[in-house]
DNA sequence: GCCAACGTTGGC
DNA sequence: GCCAACGTTGGC
């Protein structure tokens, strides 16, 4: 299995929302290297979902991948704001993914995220980072999931 | 193929 | 709202 974390606008779409939702296409991916990673993302992936733009930024959740890539609808939708009139039916040009809720987390806000040692090497927190869609290493998924969770105490 | 202009992302 | 970073576009 792969992880991957994805940005979302919460006043757009959040965390909350997909929970409400119960499964929704991520849509308006219009950069070509995150569309390569959603084209890789296979059915069980898990994702970190992050809240950008936010106050503060940070980490809500986790999802995971139920329907692998296939075309975005809303390139061909003249009335989206992800209209693309340089993509066409018979060679679609974006993709999306269908994802559906896995477990809500602890909000961890991006300051917290950069005090973590398992997370140096993460694009995520790479200076001038604008990619909406990334790779996790699994120490980088598990560390998130390990913050955002009820800490666990041992017996006795 | 270079590179300046432009648009978008996203933290602050 | 500002601005740094950086991907994309388009002229040449």
């Amino acid at each position: 299995m792969a992880y991957w974390l994805m940005k979302s606008e919460p006043d757009v779409f959040g965390y909350d929302d997909l929970v409400s939702n119960k499964r929704e296409g991520w849509d308006g991916i219009r950069n070509y290297q995150a569309r390569n990673f959603l084209r890789e993302m296979r059915k069980g992936d898990q994702f970190i979902f992050y809240h950008s733009n936010a106050t503060p930024p940070g980490v809500a959740g986790i999802g995971k991948i139920v329907g692998e890539a296939e075309p975005d609808p809303k390139q061909f939708d003249p009335s989206s704001k992800y209209f693309d009139p340089a993509s066409k039916p018979t060679d679609p040009r974006w993709d999306w993914v269908t994802v559906a809720p896995v477990k809500k987390l602890r909000y961890i806000p991006l300051d917290e995220l950069r005090t973590m040692p398992e997370l140096v090497d993460c694009r995520l927190l790479a200076r001038g980072n604008r990619l909406s869609v990334m790779p996790l290493t699994p120490d980088e998924f598990e560390a998130i999931v390990a913050a955002g969770s009820p800490k666990r105490r041992t017996a006795g």
